[in-house]
DNA sequence: CGTACCGTTGAGGTGAGTCAAAGTAAGTGG
DNA sequence: CCACTTACTTTGACTCACCTCAACGGTACG
């Protein structure tokens, strides 16, 4: 229930929370019915281009989803993960602008299309979608404290390990031990690409973790022998 | 490699644009009207502070206010200067969450509080409205390249550099024959801490900037030589 | 059996941080 | 008007985390 001091607030990498179509009269939940376009996707398929105009939001129904781009002097960056139940390219939508970043398929997924209509009909339907699309963009990324905001301040060795605490609730099973076991459904270059660094220094920072008894790594999967070790790596009980 | 098309988008440091109140109708015009509340600040008066609770959006009816936080790990980042005509604060009340950020008074200022409740209502008033708190939010520096996001790649004296043509439209003078003058409300730390970067770290790249003859400084005193120098220091092509 | 991609390792370079100290400007009070 | 305080700015010496470049090993896949 300590949300501001979970790992995903901590690190910004929510992107806005579960869809609430629930607030969707009859009426609206029957054009959503009806005018929404599901698409399976393969691992690796790109759902929107970085550069493309929006025409519309994404809403995830199963699968895990990776936001990243590509800035002006060629630096990849991840920003995000999107998951089952969660709301994408919605900034761009809004904003009326180019999507700033591309989606693609970290596993096999369902993601619907939802045009830039319907979104505006169901807006329309009930001024509570609104607030909720408000209260969606005001939460996902903002001047609080996010990956790349810490990317200036903290050594890698901490970022990655909140990396991990920000993925565990969705990529990790946890033991009653206290034990964690990954499988990351992301390559080196990925990681390096969500901390802002090179490939090169998450081995190295790899072999550190490993080196402290932290966690040890064996291709994408990784095994943490302490919850608590994690924790503390990471810096926790700084205050919030 | 891509070029940047304009300073403003490339730093992200637009907090909105200005307040479009034009799309009340004339009811929401006088309940706006009758329940902002007008206050006056002086140089350095804090208009609200990070951690506390958001009460409603404000917007700044002359002067300009300058947004920064200190995270977790007590780093200071300046990442808004809010112009006359602008909103600041709607990202915490949408999101119902405390402030992200501290609002100081950069130089005198009038400032409007509009609380949420009277924010409710007009959004109530105006689906028009909603859409436009929406498209506001949305471009506020989202994953688009923002000033943060480049602290990883970029080099401060480029990050500088943009950093000046930011801040060319509200604070610079420009002469027939290419020339800029900065009168700079900010103080070197404050410039450090929109660049994530040390004060000594400004007063180099300073030393290195002069050095070259693209700028000289004395105190917040500013002069350009030739804008075309700045732009090409900053990696831009002709402005569009 | 190449080819391609990913991951690892090592050597060397460097931009910015840190720390400490001195210089400067701006208020404050006598 | 001058001593005093305080905050801001500059400078230098040193350190270090991460980058760059280059080579090499592993694995998947045609």
């Amino acid at each position: 229930m300590n949300r501001l001091r979970s790992p995903i607030n901590f690190f910004g990498f929510n992107t806005g929370g579960q869809a609430e179509w629930g607030l969707l009269s009859p009426a609206g939940a029957e054009l959503l019915d009806r005018s929404r376009r599901v698409q399976p996707h393969r691992r690796g398929d790109a759902i929107f281009l970085q550069g493309d105009e929006s025409r519309g939001v994404y809403c995830v129904e199963s699968g895990h989803v990776l936001l990243w781009r590509i800035d002006a002097f060629g630096n990849e960056t991840v920003f995000g993960i999107v998951a089952p139940g969660e709301i994408m390219g919605y900034r761009s939508c809004f904003a009326e602008e180019p999507h700033a970043a591309t989606a693609r398929a970290l596993i096999p997924c369902r993601v619907w299309f939802i045009s830039r209509a319907t979104v505006d009909q169901l807006l329309d339907d009930n001024p509570a979608i609104a607030r909720w699309f408000l209260r969606m963009i005001a939460r996902d990324r903002g001047p609080r404290e996010g990956l790349l905001l810490r990317g200036h301040h903290l050594p890698v060795r901490v970022r990655l390990v909140n990396l991990l605490l920000v993925l565990r609730e969705r990529f990790a099973e946890t033991f009653p031990d206290g034990r964690l076991v990954f499988e990351l459904p992301l390559a080196r270059h990925e990681i390096a690409a969500m901390l802002g660094v090179r490939p090169e220094t998450i081995t190295r920072t790899i072999r550190e973790l490993e080196d402290e008894g932290v966690a040890s790594f064996n291709g994408r999967e990784v095994a943490v022998p302490k919850l608590e070790k994690l924790l503390d790596v990471a810096g926790f009980e700084a205050p919030v």
